[in-house]
RNA sequence: GGCGUCGUGGCCGAGUGGCUAGGCUGGGCUCUGCAAAAGCUCCUACAGCGGUUCGAAUCCGCUCGUCGCCUCCA
């Protein structure tokens, strides 16, 4: 049986600021979509939290045997830099700063995403469509838009009529605003806008001579609105409505509620039924972000190449340390940090390694189910990865107690802890073992020499040996560790 | 100014109206030839001020502060 029958979810849905019981519109099935990248520049850190802690939700839901139709989108059309809706668009900018195509920038950019988020161990959605490869489905829902009177038509540009479409719903529903009180709130733009409000969002903008990414449409050459594209890509792969729409929580307001306004008018249904934000990843106590250049690339904090770190930390180690707050929290990112995290890390990897050592006896002492339980609890309620994780620390006490002989388990139980453990550690967790304890290889078989001979020296009180073969293994990074059954070592 | 978030022990970071996660660091002990590793153990916190309650860090109000959004942004 499933576990998802036997397991419920509860998600914070954004939508209602509580946590809701998570039903899926058809069951087994989850459809999910998540915003993904402006592919203009590489994916920093605070990108990678954000698709890590989806990454998160996606393999627990596959974990309990739901069928996930995971979508997650490349922006690869050049959007603008500021909401006037004017001057350039990212993608066109940095094409003319490296003199190459905009789509050489999409490609190059795509790839570098795609690369690192592999590096952290992020599965690949079921679905990643492009806005470029939207265009048409893009174009007819703003034909369905223009055809309710929910938009208008200014020389050759489309927009969005936030106002007149707040008479029947509620444009703010997500971020909690009240567009009456943020009309008298609203700043002068400079310049002229075309838009009869300064809340109305551009759906179809009309290229100007020099933009070199353009489209035909009915009303001009031009290109998609930035909101748009989510809005035509999840109903097209997911349906009008669908079960959980992912993003940072800076999307929240205008993207998302603009993707529920575009939604809603031309469907004339609740498009997603529960709404999830991942928190900010910040740097120095401020926020993560490419425009600001306080940010961090994923590449330089495996290659120790940053004034910021002490020293390189593998891609695991950066996972398990995004793993270790929950998404919702504003996460912190320091080298004192990242350290902390490394060495339970290390310490729950070695456990792992070691759990194969544990004898098994008739009867167990300690209770397993409970503890498995526990694990299931912490990621039912709303995916709290950092309780899972101190429960996983509970196992690596027992995991030390069990191979000392100060605890038993019965065969039938080490066998259901070993695959809780698994399961939770790397298939929903999503870590990798990336600690070099191959047992096969010649270094090992050295250092098995080595350990023997050390034997030798101690057992003929040799003090003076035994410790130079520990200390000059240690210099090399090697350590010997000590135990009732022998001595094994890890490699740093 | 508006909307929202958060404010936890040396550091990071969970959390529930009463039984007080976890990691890192530091102290003590066990083990050890000595260490290390491992185990046990100690340091017991919830921004401030009021209120509700038998009882609040957990609920309410106010104050202060943080961060985010309000303009592209994961």
């Amino acid at each position: 049986m499933e576990l998802y029958k036997t397991n419920q979810i509860k998600i914070y849905n954004s939508l209602s600021k509580s946590k809701e019981i998570f039903k899926p519109l058809v069951e087994g099935k989850v459809g999910m979509y998540v915003c993904g990248p402006t592919v203009y520049s590489n994916v920093h850190l605070g990108n990678v939290r954000t698709f890590t802690s989806f990454d998160l939700v996606f393999r627990y839901l596959k974990h309990l045997g739901f069928k996930v139709r995971y979508v997650r989108n490349i922006t690869d059309a050049g959007h603008l830099e500021n909401d006037a809706d004017e001057g350039e668009d990212r993608i066109a900018k940095k094409a003319r700063l490296e003199q190459i195509e905009p789509m050489e920038v999409v490609q190059r950019y795509t790839v570098d995403f795609h690369d690192t988020l592999q590096k952290i161990n992020n599965l690949p959605p079921s679905i990643e469509p492009t806005a470029t490869g939207h265009i048409i489905e893009q174009i007819e829902i703003i034909k369905d838009i223009l055809d309710k009177g929910l938009a208008y038509e200014i020389n050759g540009s489309v927009y969005f009529d936030v106002l007149k479409y707040n008479e029947s719903q509620h444009y703010g529903i997500l971020s909690g605003r009240n567009i009456e009180e943020s009309i008298h709130n609203t700043r002068e733009l400079d310049g002229q806008s075309e838009k009869k409000n300064p809340q109305d969002f551009a759906l179809w903008k009309k290229a100007d001579d020099k933009h070199i990414m353009r489209w035909p449409s009915p009303w001009s050459d031009g290109f998609p609105g930035w909101h748009l594209e989510c809005t035509a890509m999840s109903t097209k792969y997911l349906g009008e409505t669908f079960d959980i729409h992912g993003g940072g929580m800076d999307l929240k307001f205008p993207h998302h509620e603009c993707e529920i306004a575009q939604s809603q008018a031309k469907n004339n249904v609740k498009p997603v039924n529960y709404w999830m934000h991942a928190n900010m990843l910040i740097l120095n106590g401020q926020k993560m972000a490419k425009s600001t250049g306080n940010y961090i690339l994923p590449n330089e904090i495996f290659t120790g190449e940053n004034k910021i770190l002490s020293k390189p930390f593998t891609p695991s180690a950066t996972r398990f340390f995004m793993m270790q707050a929950h998404y919702r929290s504003i996460l912190d990112f320091t080298s004192t940090g990242l350290e902390a995290s490394e060495k339970g890390y290390i310490k729950l990897m070695e456990a792992i390694h070691s759990i194969d050592k544990i004898v098994t006896t008739k009867e167990s002492s300690i209770d397993i189910q409970a503890w498995k339980q526990k694990c299931y609890d912490a990621m039912n309620d709303d995916f709290n990865s950092p309780i899972l994780i101190a429960n996983l620390f509970e196992a690596v006490k027992y995991i030390n107690l069990l191979i000392d002989k100060k605890e038993s388990i019965s065969e039938s139980d080490l066998t259901d802890f070993k695959n809780t453990i698994n399961a939770f550690v790397f298939d929903v967790l999503g870590l990798q073992n990336d600690i070099q304890q191959d047992s096969s290889n010649k270094l090992s078989g050295v250092v098995e020499m080595l350990i023997n001979m050390r034997k030798e020296a101690r057992d003929n009180k040799d003090w003076a040996l035994s410790d130079k073969i520990r200390d000059e293994l240690a210099t090399l990074g090697i350590q010997l560790k000590d135990g009732k059954e022998g001595t094994t070592f890890s490699i740093n």
